[in-house]
RNA sequence: GUCGCAGUAGCCCAGUUGGAUAGAGCAACGGUCUUCUAAACCGUAGGUCGAGCGUUCGAGUCGCUCCUGCGACACCA
């Protein structure tokens, strides 16, 4: 039921045609406060038309209006004020909530039409930070987005599995390596195995070159290279899934940077083919002053492939294999401008995808305002976070339910939800300096906020004796229930809203004033007394309950019953 | 230097396509658990929305100029 059309039904008919239903429609807005009712017009842009003051317009609105769908309409200065039949209104809404349960706000828009998402994406051989945290969550949220709003994603985790690194890495394990430590704890020891590297090749320039010989024979095809190469990807790749699975993420696709490797030259063929390359200071490159971005770099001057070229061929991949009508990229904001030369040069060679690319990026995460550097060892390691995050968890569960079963399952799900939340609760954009101590913050606007509401919902529907469900009448009039049935009327747009933006956090930010008003309401309003709109309270209960867990859930939050 | 992003309460952030007295949370202070989980609720205090012009009936929101911070600017990804 759209209220909005209602009322630009009610004021087109009052100023007589003189101003379109469409233009009253799109001016229709939601007051901040309750005190100015549940919808409302402001009459200024009648002024002009009707040659009348908007104040003198609102009163004539008032006057003539049909308010049969209104429990009443008042003139306030320049403004239509709308009062909404609360009773009918929370009836009905819930009514379409308890029917519809968890597909409540679905829609068809993406009518099954496949979006492919390249997220995470971490590095082989070196521990996931908080900077792939936000990848990975960021894109696995708007992955669900999407689904709810009728898109068919699909989540590449394009590893960085290749490049001149793994030389390094060789090198390094050959010089200082033990089988026997990188198999207790592959990640910890390969990084040693890097930085070491980094650190003496600054005295040892020739390791550089022994480096670069070992990387080119992995390219070759040396069984030894290859073998360690497949060793410490296969070993990485394990510790990678135990992250993912703690974060409840998962994937569609694995393709890193070496599966497109016997790709490039095809890539590069068709640039020359199509006459896009040009040599430049002894590179190859493809200008693109008519787009106004800096040429893009397809090979370095020994001819060596670079990222673009892999990006390149991942986007012909792609849409060879699904066919997407979108092409998200969820990378952080500093490759803003590359993926602008990136999609400049997709849209050069006449791809299908170049229209669909969007760069989702987001902020910086630093450490004391310092940038995250796995070389110079200033990292935050996400395993340790998370960890801490459950840890914390606990210790608060044996305060404050020392008889809950399934502790550990549960300090699982708020210890984690609580950083996952942390990270999708801003814009993405927002650049973010990490600090411990905040992260675990179980309280106020947290995961833990909105799952605590969804888990004492639970617990009354667990203690409530009546069959709500067999009520017909939903009608409710209690205020502070009013504001929590308007958020639930809501759910729908903020689906879309989610999906238009790719923004997580307006799903986020939507949770936490849903589980505040509930709280304000619960607080406020006894549930389980036996009177005439028992049945009412609970069924808004249950409606709460359902939203608050779809929202989690399209974040990526756990929602248990009891914590 | 050029381009991009940001600047709202002590801190961290909301603020839909311009609309009514700029809102939360944290931190501070005070109150509420024999009653559906106090990870909660209620209250007090806290603001020249970076600065200045302009457009408009109306600007935190749009335009221009400037200031500050961060990022990017070809052989890393």
């Amino acid at each position: 039921m759209d209220y909005k059309q209602i009322v630009a039904d009610a004021v087109s008919s009052v100023v007589d045609g003189k101003v379109s239903t469409n233009d009253i429609y799109a001016k229709i807005e939601k007051p901040k406060t309750s005190a100015n009712g549940d919808i409302s017009f402001p009459a200024f842009i009648l002024s002009k038309e009707l040659h009348k003051s908007p104040q003198v317009i609102a009163q004539e609105i008032v006057d003539n209006i049909n308010g049969e769908s209104f429990e009443k309409v008042v003139a306030a200065g320049p403004y239509v004020n709308f009062f909404l039949d609360k009773g009918k209104v929370s009836h009905q809404v819930i009514e379409t909530v308890l029917t519809e349960e968890e597909h409540f706000g679905d829609n068809h828009q993406g009518e099954d039409r496949v979006v492919t998402i390249d997220m995470s994406s971490p590095n082989i051989a070196k521990p996931m930070s908080m900077g792939h945290l936000r990848s990975t969550v960021i894109g696995n949220s708007i992955a669900k987005i999407l689904t709810k709003n009728g898109y068919k994603p699909i989540k590449d985790n394009h590893l960085g599995d290749w490049g001149t690194q793994f030389g390094k890495l060789i090198t390094a394990y050959l010089k200082w390596g033990s089988e026997e430590d990188v198999k207790r704890d592959p990640i910890h020891y390969l990084v040693q195995y890097y930085i070491r590297f980094h650190k003496e090749d600054e005295i040892h320039p020739e390791y550089d070159e022994e480096a670069r010989e070992w990387f080119k024979k992995l390219e070759d095809g040396d069984p030894e290279a290859v073998h360690l190469w497949k060793w410490f990807r296969e070993v990485s790749l394990e510790a990678f899934n135990q992250t993912y699975k703690k974060l409840g993420v998962e994937f569609d696709t694995y393709n890193g940077e070496s599966f497109y490797n016997e790709k490039l030259q095809d890539v590069v063929d068709t640039l020359k083919k199509d006459e896009l390359l040009e040599k430049s200071q002894g590179a190859s490159v493809v200008d693109l002053s008519d787009e106004n971005l800096n040429p893009a770099l397809i090979l370095k001057t020994d001819g060596a492939s670079l990222y673009v070229t892999r990006d390149i061929a991942t986007a012909i991949y792609r849409d060879e294999t699904y066919h997407p009508v979108m092409n998200l990229y969820v990378v952080g904001s500093e490759q803003t401008y590359y993926f602008k030369q990136l999609k400049a040069v997709l849209k050069k060679m006449g791809l299908d995808s170049a229209a669909g690319l969007h760069h989702i990026p987001f902020g910086l995460i630093t450490v004391n305002g310092k940038k995250l550097s796995t070389r110079h060892g200033n990292i935050v390691l996400l395993n340790e976070v998370l960890d801490e995050s459950v840890k914390m968890a606990k210790q608060q569960i044996v305060e404050k339910n020392p008889d809950l079963k399934d502790k550990d399952r549960v300090a699982e799900e708020v210890g984690v939800g609580a950083i996952v939340f942390g990270d999708l609760k801003n814009s993405r954009i927002d650049s973010i300096d990490f600090n411990l101590q905040e992260q675990l913050k179980f309280e106020g606007e947290t995961g833990p906020y909105v799952q605590y509401a969804h888990a004492r919902a639970q617990s009354i529907l667990r203690k409530a004796k009546s069959d709500y469900i067999n009520s017909d009448n939903y009608a409710l009039t209690n205020e502070d229930a009013w504001e929590v049935i308007k958020l639930i009327q809501a759910f729908p747009e903020i689906v879309k809203r989610a999906n238009a933006e790719f923004e997580p956090s307006v799903v986020a930010k939507y949770s936490l004033k849903l589980a505040k008003a509930f709280n304000k309401y619960y607080a406020h309003t006894k549930i389980l007394v036996e009177d005439d709109e028992l049945n009412a309270r609970l069924a808004l209960v249950k409606s709460v309950s359902i939203i608050l867990k779809e929202s989690l859930r399209l974040l990526g939050v756990k929602a248990p019953n009891e914590m």
